[in-house]
Order: structure tokens, then C-alpha cells, then sequence
DNA sequence: GGGCGGTTATA
DNA sequence: GTATAACCGCCCG
């Protein structure tokens, strides 16, 4: 027997029924223009999923048409109760219209009908024609459709259950061809179907299952009360008064399936996708991923719709770079980038140079590609010579990405860039700090919608890795010179958005341009530590952790790995029984550290496992690390500043971080020990007190928060005096700790819960200490309404000096996403306000170093705290010096005070 | 080797 | 309750 080859089953698409779920499942994303895309990215999402999961399969799309339909006619208050659809759903529609049909998916709006009667006719007409049905829906009134040849799936649920008769069966105990009477005895809220009033779920089943159909059950009035449901006897009396409403309900949840069509299921096929449609829409709306998948390496949106118009040049000659760097003199403004053999700015050997002088025109000077086979290419100390001029000269303008970066490495080959202009990296950043990742790949797709090349395409990944000068020069050019002309491009596209907003440019040239070169400065400068002392620490380390791994096996009964919370988990909670305190998102028991605190309170092995885990963090991040990353040339430790990172403006320090040096215990501090001055030099540590209570003092203008500040108070005592009463010398420790807790509170957007956590009283305490300290600080109260206020009306929250944090998530519906972006609001403005006045302050104490020739220099910072290294005859003036221009980087209505120690050591100067 | 969860160091 | 970076273990391809 030959079994027929099946048709793969044509799928129908409930689009309304997900729109709904999608808008209110997703998050408020929205693009940076505002427009709204949480339904649109469901919607499309669960699209792509389909067409993933049933390639073969034709998929129509059915949509709800505006307008009344027949079921209006026949009951006016049909679906009367709607709230109005909402304007940030309305405003997706039009686009996913768009997109599914750029997709290719055939796609129904029948007016007069609603999308259900769309889908029943189409499947039935489908079941005619022996074809089989999937219909993708979240709607469960869709399950009277189900027969042999009509299945339902919910693609938005993540088990994809598939529902058949015996699922409908299952799932609400009676058969399809039921589920309209059900629907007509039970009525529909949401739907305004009456039903017959006090028949609910259980009632209509009881209904249904004894006597048969709704028809039958009218019929048969008399045996319902032998059904012996709740209510059984009052039912039919219940039953004859509502005849006509249940008829009339039936009427209603009936899904026709004799609409007239112009297409059947016959013209639902798979149609070729509009890649430029869809492109376009992708760019639209900032759907990145997508984007990027669209495109393949190389290509442009333009590509796709013209051809684009570029011409790359390698420069092997002396002529063509004669040529070149007359262009460049001539250029007004030129993009720059150096090609390296390390992203290690300390250990880069430049193995090219690229420039565009225009969008389009750009060339790649190869200098030191090194592989069997390489083309002979110009000198590179000859080519850098020729260049020096160029690049050292502040009237030449350029513009380039990271250019930090070039700027560190060309030092090294004694080139002191200047006349840096722009850089995309910072235009990027500055225009909106959160929108996208600041690297060129990412700007280009967001910005120009464009694929370029990655590194990785040409050099690799992982230990396959291959370093610059091994690429082919003609794949470096293209690589190369595509990332000045991109650079260049970018630029253009970037420079007028930020001239939208005068306060941003602001930001942009009198902060982060200039301080590009502070940061640079300050890297290659370094820190010098002492790798001895930490080798001993390291060593004593050991020991102890050995020890305390010793005395865990023998609490435990068994050997384990300590620095395993899984394995850690197992012991404490399963062999053990100790009591699970709270438990990590995935739901496994928490061993964080004030979890074990708290059980180190009743039982000895939290007590161990608490050092050991403190003590291993040292070692491992610290004292065995450090010593690795000293540089051998320069025998220091170059730490990388990043200046496009943090959401609020601060820098954030990798490879190694040395904005995490331990401070708080006695061990931690001898790792600061280990940072030292060089013979001769000591080391300056200069930090801001309590800068971002003080800002908030200025920005909230509350009047008791100022005069502690004027008065030279300790705020957190000041705080305390107030909050619980007493004068201010009577404050206790306890009470003194409890206002410091509740001011960092309020610096955190801090809620009762949160403090109650903090300080270990009950939520209605920490309720009862917020509330009173709103009422001695009035102000700080309306400053924190005004601020959520205004986030949430303009969408961004700014500092001081105008930077900006966009904050979409605050006109989110999900009330944690939105509790959560309005403590961000909070915050903020605090954070961001300190981060600007510490640069200001940087760049000031930078031109003062230089123009003075002070044998000094900055080496760290650390948020609210600069690190100089200072020539011990010159440590009174520069103290005096820093402190002055520290204090004065910004004007607030209270003063700012700068604590400036000194020492040997990063400890001692503390 | 890459990605992620859990944890912990700092302001 | 804000903002980061880096370690280890573990699971996956």
C-alpha cells in the first residue's frame, strides 16, 4: 500500500489575538524617535518563529479590520465595554502590516468581519480542498474550530502546546463542536457576551456533559435538576427567563466560516521576502539583530537598493602617499585610525594607517604586514616621520573612533596626536549613552545601516586568532580603509543629531573631547605596585585558604569545592539542613554573603566559608593578578579607562580595574599598600567628601540639607539629630550609622524595603524613618516627585551640566521595570552631576600640570577620588594646586570640600 | 572556547 | 534601592 504524500499543513495566523498579548507582554520598547515597538518586535518575532518552525508550510496572516462588524448588528453592545485601543498599540500597527507583508506573508484585512470569521473559512475551505490546518492563536474560543484536519498551536507560549480534539477535550471536558454552546451559557466578559446570568464554567459543563448541547439542554429543561449541580434546581426557571440572551450568545460565538473571500487557501503561498522593505523597516524601528542578519558582511542598506560608491586605495608608493598627505593637508577635516597587533595599547606595534577625506575616498597604508608573500610596503618609521607633522598639528582636524586609543599608541612611536575634533565613539555616547554599544561596528549599523567588516571576518576568532600585520593587505585595505570612511560617515550622520541639543554639545567639547588626552596621559603614566609585596601576600593567602578549606571538610563531613555555590549548596542545605534563607533567581538556595552572615549567627561553617570566600577574592582578583599585569618595559600596571561605558557618565577601568581596590577590611588595605610612589615621589589621594549628597543638596535646594552643608556639618549626623529628635551632639553611633544608611537611600532612590534591609528593622520602621526624614527635609521630597515627573514626561532625566540618560522603561507598564527606572531617575542626576564636575576637574588639573611643568601626575580615578604621583619637594603646591581646582570644577549653592592625604602608599595617602 | 549564573570588590 | 568589572564553576557545542 502506497501511502499518499501529505501536503504540509497550511498555517493561519490569529495576528490580532497576538497583537493584544504582545503589547501587553512586552516591555515599553520604543525607538529613539519615540515610536513604539514592544508589539511590533512580539508580533515579528513570533513570525519568524513560525516560518522557522513550518518551513515548508504556506502562512497566512489574518488581522481584525477597523470598524463594526455583523456581530454589532446583530447585538450593539457586542465588545461595547473595549477600552479604546491605546495609542502606542495603534501606533504598531500600521508597521507590522508593513513588515508581515514585506515578509512575504500573504495577509488578510476583511472589514465587517472579525479575524476569527477570517481563519473559519479559510480553514474550512482548506479542509475542502483535503488540505490540513494549523491555526496559530492565543484565543481559546478558536478551539470550536478544532476537528480532524484543524489543529490550534499557541506559538506564543513557550511549550508550543498543540491542541486536537482529544486537546480540547482535555483541556475544557467536552468535545470542539461544544465549545460554542459552552461560550453562549457562559457568556464573555471581556467580549460583553451576555450568556444566561449565574451560569459560570462549572455550571455550562455540568450543563453540556449531561444533557448535550445547548439546544438539547433546552429541550430537556425538566432533567436539569437531576444533574445535581449547585443550583441544579433553580436552573431551568434561570434557563426559560434568558432563552432568547443564550440563543443570541450562541449567535454571537458562532465564528462564521462562509465569509466571501477573494483569495482561498490556494493563494496563501510562500512569497520571496522584500529585503529592502524589510530593511528599511528594521533601521526604522533600531531592530538591530535583525539588521545584522539581513546583511551580509560588507553590504549597506544602500547596497541592497543602489550600488554604493567607493573608492579604497593601498598606498605601496612614495607617490600615491605624497599625493595622499597633500589631500589631507588640504582636507579640512579627516578621519584617522591606526591598525595594530594588540588591542594592549601598551604593547601595540602599528601595522598601518588609514585616512578619508570624504565620504567614500579612503586609502590604507600598509607599513608592516608580515607574512610569507607580503608585498614590499613603505617604511614605517619614514611614513610616520612624513606624518608627524600632520598629526601633531592642532590645526589639522580629526576625527576618529576611540581615537584614546591611536593616541596612546602613536605616543609610543613619540607622536603627540592633536587636533582632535571629533570622535564618533563620544559623539555616540553623549547623544544617548544607552542606545546602542559605542563600537564603530554597532554605530555603523545603527547609524548608517551599514555591515561592516568585522575583525573577526578577516583575523579570526579564539585561539585561531591571527594578529594584524598576518592579514592579507588587500583584505586589510578593505578592512582599513572602510573603517575611516565609515568613521567619517558616521561623523556626519552624528554631528547634526547632537546640534539638536546645545547642552549636549556642550558635554561633548568641553568634557569628553578634552579629556580624551587626560585619560590617554594618565594610562601610559601607570601605577606603580609593588610585586613583591603582593607575591607575599599571595603566599600567606594560601595558607590561610588552605586552612580554612581544611576546617570546611571537617564541618562538612566531606571534601568539597569551596568556591562551588552549587556544590557549597548541596552541603549546607541538603546534607546539613540549615535553614534556606533566600534563593537565586534561578532557585537554587543563596549562598551570598549576607545569607551566610546571617547563618554564620547559628552554625560554624558559614562563619568559614565567609573568610575563605573573601580571602580567595583577594588573592585570585588581586594580589596573585596585579603582578601579571605589570608591564615589563614600563614596570607598571596600565589600566584601560573606558569613557563610553556607564549609563550616568562615569568612567568605568579594565585590565585590571583599579576602581575596585579593596578598602574595607585590614587585608584588603594591604593590597592598597602595595600601590607605591617611585624613590623620590610620593603619592597624593584626593577624594571629594560626600559630593553626591551635596549635589543633591544644591540640585533639591532643600533648605535644612544646605545649612548642614554651609554650617561645615558631618551630614550624616546632622541627619540623624533630625531624623530622630535629639541634638546633634547627643546622636548615638547606632543613630549616626541609620542616617548614613538612609542617606545613601535616598542617593539610591531607596524604598522602605531596601532600607529595612539595609538596616535590619522592620519595613514600617524604615517607613517611619523615611517619613520623618521627608519632614525635616522637605525639599529633597518635592525634588524627588518633580524628578520622576519629569522623567517620566520627556523620557530622559539630565545632570547639572545637561548630559543626558534616556529612561524609556519609566512609561513602562510593568510596575517593577518602572519602579526600577525611576530610581535610575533618582540617581542619575547625582551620579552623573559628580562623573562631570571629577572630569571638569581633570582636565583643569591637567592644563595646570602641564603649563607649570610640575613634576606630577595623575595616575587613577576612582569616581569621587584622584590619585596624583608627585615629586616630594613639589607635594605642599601641588596638594594646594589640585585642591583648588578640585573644589572649583563646579559652582554649587553649597561648597565642595576635597580630603587630600599623603603618602608612600595608596593606604597611607588615605 | 564561549556564555551565563553566582558571587564580591569598589564608589 | 544606584553605577561598574572580574573571578570561578558549570554547561554547552
Amino acid at each position: 500500500m502506497t501511502k499518499q504524500q501529505k501536503q504540509p499543513p497550511l498555517i493561519l495566523v490569529d495576528g490580532s489575538s497576538y497583537l493584544f498579548r504582545a503589547y501587553h507582554a512586552m516591555p515599553a520598547l520604543s525607538a529613539s524617535d519615540g515610536q513604539p515597538t514592544g508589539a511590533i518586535r512580539g508580533v515579528i518575532s513570533m513570525m519568524r518563529r513560525l516560518i522557522k518552525d513550518f518551513p515548508e508550510s504556506p502562512i497566512g496572516v489574518i488581522f481584525d479590520a477597523k470598524g463594526p462588524t455583523f456581530r454589532n448588528t446583530i447585538y450593539s453592545e457586542y465588545k461595547a465595554h473595549r477600552p479604546p485601543m491605546p495609542d502606542e498599540l495603534r501606533e504598531q500597527i500600521e508597521p507590522i502590516h508593513a513588515i508581515i507583508k514585506a515578509m512575504g506573508l500573504p495577509m488578510f484585512v476583511i472589514e465587517g468581519v472579525e479575524a476569527d470569521d477570517v481563519i473559519g473559512t479559510l480553514a474550512r475551505q482548506a479542509t475542502e480542498a483535503g488540505i490540513d490546518t494549523i491555526i496559530s492563536t492565543g484565543d481559546k474560543d478558536m478551539a470550536q474550530l478544532v476537528n480532524q484536519h484543524i489543529t490550534l498551536v499557541n506559538t506564543m507560549k513557550d511549550d508550543d502546546a498543540f491542541m486536537n480534539v482529544e486537546g480540547v477535550k482535555a483541556k475544557f471536558g467536552i468535545p470542539p463542536e461544544l465549545i460554542i454552546d459552552f461560550l453562549a451559557l457562559m457568556g464573555d466578559k471581556v467580549d460583553n457576551i451576555p450568556g444566561v446570568p449565574g451560569v459560570g464554567e462549572k455550571t455550562a459543563l455540568a450543563l453540556l456533559q449531561g444533557l448535550g448541547s445547548l439546544e438539547s439542554v433546552y429541550e430537556r429543561l425538566e432533567e436539569v435538576p437531576t444533574l445535581g449541580f449547585r443550583g441544579a434546581k433553580t436552573m431551568p426557571k434561570k434557563l426559560e427567563e434568558h432563552k432568547s440572551q443564550a440563543l443570541l450568545s450562541k449567535q454571537l460565538a458562532t465564528i462564521k466560516t462562509d465569509v466571501e473571500l477573494k483569495m482561498g487557501p490556494a493563494d496563501i503561498k510562500l512569497v520571496e521576502p522584500d529585503k529592502a522593505a524589510l530593511l528599511d523597516w528594521f533601521k526604522k524601528l533600531e531592530f538591530k539583530g535583525w539588521t545584522e542578519e539581513l546583511l551580509s558582511a560588507g553590504e549597506t542598506i544602500d547596497d541592497v537598493e543602489q550600488a554604493l560608491d567607493v573608492t579604497y586605495e593601498t598606498v605601496l608608493t612614495q607617490q600615491q602617499l605624497d599625493s595622499w598627505i597633500k589631500q589631507l593637508e588640504q582636507a579640512e577635516l579627516f578621519a584617522f585610525d591606526t591598525e595594530t597587533t594588540s588591542l594592549d595599547y601598551m604593547q601595540a606595534e602599528i601595522v598601518g594607517v588609514s585616512f578619508a577625506i570624504e565620504a567614500g575616498k579612503a586609502a590604507y597604508v600598509p607599513l608592516a604586514h608580515n607574512y610569507v608573500g607580503a608585498p614590499e610596503q613603505l617604511d614605517r618609521d619614514k611614513v610616520l616621520a612624513l606624518l608627524k607633522p600632520l598629526l601633531e598639528s592642532a590645526d589639522q582636524k580629526k576625527i576618529g573612533q576611540n581615537l584614546k586609543y591611536d593616541q596612546s599608541v602613536l605616543a609610543r612611536y613619540d607622536i603627540e596626536l592633536k587636533g582632535i575634533a571629533f570622535d564618533t565613539m563620544l559623539e555616540s555616547y553623549v547623544l544617548d549613552s544607552t542606545a546602542t554599544r559605542h563600537d564603530m561596528d554597532s554605530l555603523a549599523l545603527k547609524y548608517l545601516g551599514h555591515k561592516t567588516i568585522h575583525f573577526e571576518d578577516i583575523a579570526g576568532k579564539g585561539a585561531k586568532q591571527i594578529t594584524f600585520d598576518q592579514v592579507a593587505i588587500e583584505q586589510a585595505a578593505e578592512y582599513a580603509a572602510e573603517d575611516a570612511d565609515i568613521t567619517l560617515r558616521l561623523h556626519q550622520a552624528l554631528e547634526p543629531k547632537l546640534a539638536e541639543h546645545p547642552t549636549l554639545v556642550k558635554v561633548f567639547k568641553e568634557i569628553e573631547l578634552p579629556l580624551i588626552s587626560v585619560l590617554s596621559k594618565m594610562e601610559r603614566n601607570g601605577a606603580l605596585i609593588n610585586p613583591g609585596l603582593l607575591q607575599k601576600q599571595s603566599v600567606e593567602l594560601a595558607k590561610r585558604i588552605d586552612e580554612l578549606e581544611k576546617a570546611a571538610f571537617d564541618l562538612a563531613g566531606e571534601e568539597f569545592n569551596l568556591g562551588s555555590a552549587k556544590q557549597l549548596g548541596e552541603i549546607l542545605f541538603n546534607k546539613l539542613e540549615l535553614p534556606v534563607i533566600k534563593k537565586t533567581p534561578k532557585g537554587q538556595p543563596s549562598t551570598a554573603e549576607p545569607v551566610l552572615q546571617e547563618l554564620a549567627l547559628d552554625y560554624p561553617l558559614p562563619k568559614l566559608i565567609l573568610e575563605y570566600r573573601s580571602l580567595s577574592k583577594l588573592k585570585s582578583t588581586y594580589t596573585d593578578k596585579l603582578p601579571e599585569m605589570i608591564n615589563p618595559e614600563t614596570g607598571r600596571v596600565h589600566t584601560s579607562y573606558h569613557q563610553a561605558v556607564t549609563a550616568t557618565g562615569r568612567l568605568s577601568s579594565s585590565d585590571p580595574n583599579l576602581q575596585n581596590i579593596p578598602i574595607r577590611t585590614a587585608e584588603g588595605r594591604r593590597i592598597r599598600q602595595a600601590f607605591v610612589a617611585s624613590p623620590g615621589y610620593k603619592l597624593i589621594a584626593a577624594d571629594y567628601s560626600q559630593i553626591e549628597l551635596r549635589i543633591m543638596a544644591h540640585l533639591s535646594n532643600d533648605e535644612g540639607l544646605l545649612n548642614a552643608f554651609s554650617q561645615g556639618r558631618d551630614v550624616h549626623r546632622a541627619t540623624a539629630a533630625e531624623v530622630f529628635g535629639v541634638p546633634i551632639d547627643e546622636v548615638t553611633d547606632n543613630q549616626r550609622r541609620s542616617a548614613k544608611a538612609i542617606n545613601f537611600g535616598l542617593i539610591y532612590g531607596m524604598s522602605a524595603f531596601g532600607l529595612a534591609k539595609q538596616l535590619g528593622v522592620s519595613r514600617k520602621s524604615a517607613q517611619e524613618y523615611i517619613d520623618l526624614y521627608f519632614e525635616r527635609y522637605p525639599g529633597v521630597l518635592t525634588y524627588m516627585d518633580d524628578i520622576r515627573h519629569s522623567a517620566a514626561e520627556k523620557g530622559y532625566v539630565e545632570t547639572l551640566f545637561g548630559r543626558r540618560l534616556y529612561l524609556p522603561e519609566i512609561r513602562s507598564r510593568n510596575q517593577m521595570r518602572k519602579k526600577a527606572a525611576e530610581r535610575t531617575a533618582i540617581n542619575a542626576p547625582m551620579q552623573g552631576t559628580a562623573a562631570d564636575i571629577i572630569k571638569q576637574a581633570m582636565i583643569s588639573v591637567d592644563q595646570w600640570l602641564t603649563a607649570s611643568q610640575l613634576d606630577a601626575n595623575m595616575i587613577m580615578q576612582v569616581h569621587d577620588e584622584l590619585i596624583l604621583e608627585v615629586a616630594e619637594a613639589q607635594v605642599d603646591e601641588v596638594v594646594a594646586g589640585l585642591k583648588l581646582r578640585m573644589v572649583a570644577a563646579a559652582d554649587l549653592s553649597v561648597p565642595l570640600i576635597v580630603d587630600a592625604g599623603i603618602g608612600d602608599n595608596w593606604d597611607q595617602a588615605h
